[in-house]
DNA sequence: TCTGGGGTCCTAGGACCC
DNA sequence: TCTGGGGTCCTAGGACCC
C-alpha cells in the first residue's frame, strides 16, 4: 500500500545515575566525598546487606547485595549509612526534571536511571552536545554524576551508559555492536541474569557474539520467547518505544520484611501482617489506587519461599480488609515452620478513577434494560461511599448478585 | 556466619467453556 | 467406548532488574 522506504533512525539515551544513593550522601555532606561509604539496609541488624557503594568502597571489593559483614571485613574503613529514601526521591525528581526540559519524552525504569527519545531535538544540538549539556547540568545543580549511553534503540542505549562509568558519554552505534558489545560475555548483557548464562553456556554460548551466531530456534528451545528477543537484541534489534506514560500503569504494590529472628510466634506474625497491610493501604491511597487480588509471600527459615493469592469479588484498598485477607491465606496455607520473611503484595491495580470510569460506562449502556441493578449501584455507592467499587462484567448482566456484599445490598434494595 | 525490598514479565498446569 | 481442540481465567513459581 505504501512504497518501502528507509525508517527514520531514532536516538535514545539511557541515563544512569552513578552509585546513586550514595552520590546523594556525598551530595549532602561533602565530607564523604572521596571516601569509601556504603549505604546499607539496617546497619544494626545481622541482617543487612550493601545496596549501594561508592567506587572508592568499590575499589576493596565491596559490591551491592553483598551481606554487610563481609563488607567490613574487606573494607574496615568503611562508612556505612542507612537509606534517605526522602532525599533519593527529592534527587531524583531534580534529575527528571532536567530531563523533561529537553524533551517530554522521557521514560523513568527506576528511581536512578531513565530513557529518552531525542530523534526530535536537532534543534538543541547534535547528540553528543546535548548529552553533556544533560551531564553537566547534572553534576553543576544537583552535584551528582550520571552516564549517558546513546544508541538507535533502547537496548543498545543501556548496555552503552554501562560502558563508561562513572561519568561516561558511550555512543553505540550498529557498526560499532562487532567491535564493542559482541566480545563481553553474555551474562553482562542486560536480560541475561545467572541461570540464562548457565544455560547459554552448557550450549557453548559464552560470549554475545555466539549468542549472534546460534541458531534462533536453538536458543527458542532452550529459552523460550526470551530467547528470540535476546538473539535480536545482540543483532541490535530493539523495537520497543520510549513510553513516557509507563510508570502511570503499575500493577502490583507490596510490602515485605524480613524479621530480625525466625519466628514460629503468632503474635509476632500478627503484628507484622498488620503493618504490612497498613503499609500497602497506604501506599495504595496514595497513588489513589484500588486492588483486586492479595497475595502473600512467606519465606521459611530454611529460605524456601511460597506464594499463595486470591483474586476477589470486589476491590478492595483499606487496611482491614487486606489484613483480613492476608490473615486467612497465611491460617490456611501455614505448616507451622519457622518464618524468615512475610510479604504482602496487591495486584490487579487500578486507579479509582478508571474504575469509576468502568462503572460509568456500564451503567450507561445498562441504564434503559437493567434500571434496577443501576439503580442498586448507585445507591450502594452512596451508601458505602464514593471508594466501593463492584466489578460488573457479563456474568452478573443476569442482575444477580455474586457476592454475599451485593446480595446484602440488593435484598436491602428491595425493601 | 550468607544473601533486602521494590517491582515486571513469562511459563505451566488445571478448571471451565464452547 | 475413553475421547478433539481452542480459548480464557486463575494460581504458583521462577527469572530478572535496580
Amino acid at each position: 500500500m505504501s512504497k518501502w522506504y528507509p525508517k527514520k533512525g531514532r536516538v535514545i539515551f539511557h541515563v544512569d545515575m552513578n552509585s546513586f544513593y550514595a552520590s546523594v550522601e556525598a551530595a549532602y555532606d561533602p565530607k564523604l566525598k572521596g571516601k569509601p561509604i556504603a549505604v546499607a539496609g539496617n546497619p544494626e541488624e545481622r541482617r543487612g546487606i550493601i545496596v549501594t557503594s561508592s567506587y572508592e568502597a568499590r575499589a576493596k571489593g565491596v559490591k551491592t547485595t553483598m551481606p554487610l559483614w563481609e563488607a567490613r571485613r574487606l573494607c574496615p574503613e568503611l562508612i556505612v549509612m542507612r537509606p534517605n529514601f526522602e532525599r533519593y526521591r527529592a534527587a531524583s525528581k531534580e534529575m527528571f526534571k532536567i530531563l523533561s526540559e529537553i524533551t517530554p519524552n522521557v521514560q523513568p525504569v527506576s528511581i536512578d536511571e531513565g530513557y529518552m527519545d531525542i530523534t526530535e531535538c536537532q534543534d538543541l544540538g547534535s547528540p553528543l552536545e546535548i548529552a553533556a549539556n544533560i551531564q553537566n547540568r547534572i553534576a553543576n545543580e544537583l552535584d551528582l554524576p550520571c552516564s549517558i549511553g546513546i544508541a538507535p534503540n533502547k537496548f543498545l542505549a543501556k548496555m552503552a551508559s554501562d560502558m563508561k562509568k562513572p561519568m561516561g558519554i558511550t555512543v553505540l552505534r550498529k557498526r560499532d555492536l562487532p567491535k564493542k558489545l559482541w566480545p563481553l560475555k553474555v551474562e553482562e548483557m542486560y536480560g541475561v541474569g545467572s541461570k540464562t548464562a548457565e544455560k547459554l553456556n552448557g550450549i557453548n554460548v559464552h560470549t554475545i557474539e555466539d549468542l549472534v551466531s546460534t541458531d534462533v530456534y536453538q536458543l527458542k528451545r532452550l529459552l523460550g520467547i526470551n530467547g528470540e528477543r535476546l538473539k535480536n537484541r545482540a543483532i541490535g534489534i530493539d523495537p520497543s518505544p520510549v513510553d513516557p506514560d509507563a510508570v502511570y500503569d503499575f500493577k502490583s504494590i507490596g510490602s515485605s520484611e524480613t524479621l530480625p529472628n525466625d519466628t514460629v510466634e503468632e503474635t509476632e506474625i500478627k503484628r507484622l501482617f498488620r503493618n504490612l497491610a497498613r503499609n500497602v493501604a497506604r501506599r495504595l491511597k496514595r497513588k489513589q489506587a484500588v486492588g483486586r487480588s492479595v497475595q502473600i509471600m512467606i519465606r521459611f527459615h530454611d529460605r524456601r519461599t511460597i506464594t499463595r493469592s486470591v483474586k476477589l469479588p470486589n476491590y478492595l484498598e483499606d487496611e482491614d480488609e487486606i489484613f483480613a485477607v492476608s490473615n486467612d491465606l497465611f491460617e490456611q496455607n501455614w505448616n507451622g515452620d519457622p518464618i524468615r520473611l512475610l510479604g504482602i503484595t496487591i495486584q490487579d491495580v487500578a486507579e479509582k478513577k478508571e474504575i469509576a470510569h468502568q462503572l460509568d460506562l456500564f451503567t450507561y449502556e445498562q441504564e434503559a434494560s437493567k434500571e434496577g441493578l443501576y439503580k442498586a449501584i448507585d445507591k450502594l455507592n452512596e451508601k458505602y461511599g464514593k471508594s466501593t467499587f463492584i466489578k460488573l462484567n457479563s456474568n452478573q448482566e443476569d442482575n444477580q448478585p455474586r457476592t454475599s456484599f451485593q446480595k446484602d445490598f440488593l435484598d436491602d434494595y428491595k425493601k
